[in-house]
DNA sequence: TTATCATATAGTAAAAATTACTATTTGATA
DNA sequence: TATCAAATAGTAATTTTTACTATATGATAA
């Protein structure tokens, strides 16, 4: 769990407005290895602020993303998930059950393309996801 | 640009009809280098097929990826784009025109986890994606 | 603590993307 | 060439995402 001190004052460099709304998506996000989807946050946090627009939380984790605090990736499926911008890391997925884990592994932070395969781009930064059966799945036979 | 005849084939295998759609879906597709999303798919044909009906896009390429000729990717911006499956290989993406070009490189088909890092999970595949510019890009300054 | 003001929110509506449904058409087979 | 199951187009329904606006609220400074 990410400390919201980080966050909070990110907000305040910006002249960002720390709204109860935005405090809460950020703590969802900040859980560890969460992966949401924009419907996962909406409900969750409606639980306990049941006046919370679906709206609002289009464009609150759209502002994280342009804050750089967040990022969005999409699974093979096509479903987009949401998580919040730590160290680089990478990430598993299990086919069977869809839990998506962080994988901190500094050699596939070193991944490089040998020139004469790039075609002449300049690589900024990447990502790997590995696809598999997590151990859960694995033992029920899939 | 890939035979079609592997993919006549495939149909006769599985008993699908050759219908002029599924056809052209598959050539554009087939045609090097090609990440369409649906709605390039179907405004391409559409101009030799007016009668096409984006409902046949959508369900031709859920075959396509059903039967494993075929899988969809989706970029950092939540983009959803299709291709046909081909030899192992990854992604390379400009950040400026997002244009998508595949790296055929063993040594990313071969990256790995080591056990205490993947939690138990069973990896069956991966898929490297990079980010940068490409060399146009790059000389426009971006 | 309170007044002020720009920003953020909720709520509604509009637009875009995706899926469902069905009558008709068409490819494959004999 | 006839038959039949499967595929298609067209339409409608559903879901997802974005736009718009009046109201509410966090931050600031008096």
């Amino acid at each position: 769990m990410e400390k919201a001190s980080g966050f909070i004052a990110k907000c305040r460099e910006r002249g960002l407005k720390l709204t109860p709304q935005r405090l809460a998506i950020h703590k969802i996000l900040a859980a560890k290895a969460q992966h949401p989807t924009i419907n996962e946050v909406y409900e969750r946090i409606k639980k306990d602020y049941p006046s919370l627009s679906l709206n609002t939380v289009y464009k609150t984790l759209q502002l994280f993303i342009e804050l750089g605090m967040a990022s969005q990736f999409t699974t093979k499926e096509g479903v987009i998930r949401y998580e919040i911008k730590i160290q680089p890391h990478h990430h598993i997925l299990c086919l069977k059950c869809r839990r998506i884990n962080d994988i901190f592994d500094s050699s596939l932070d070193k991944l490089k393309v040998s020139p004469p395969l790039k075609g002449g781009f300049e690589i900024i930064r990447h990502d790997v996801i590995f696809y598999g059966y997590c151990s859960e799945c694995k033992q029920e036979g899939r």
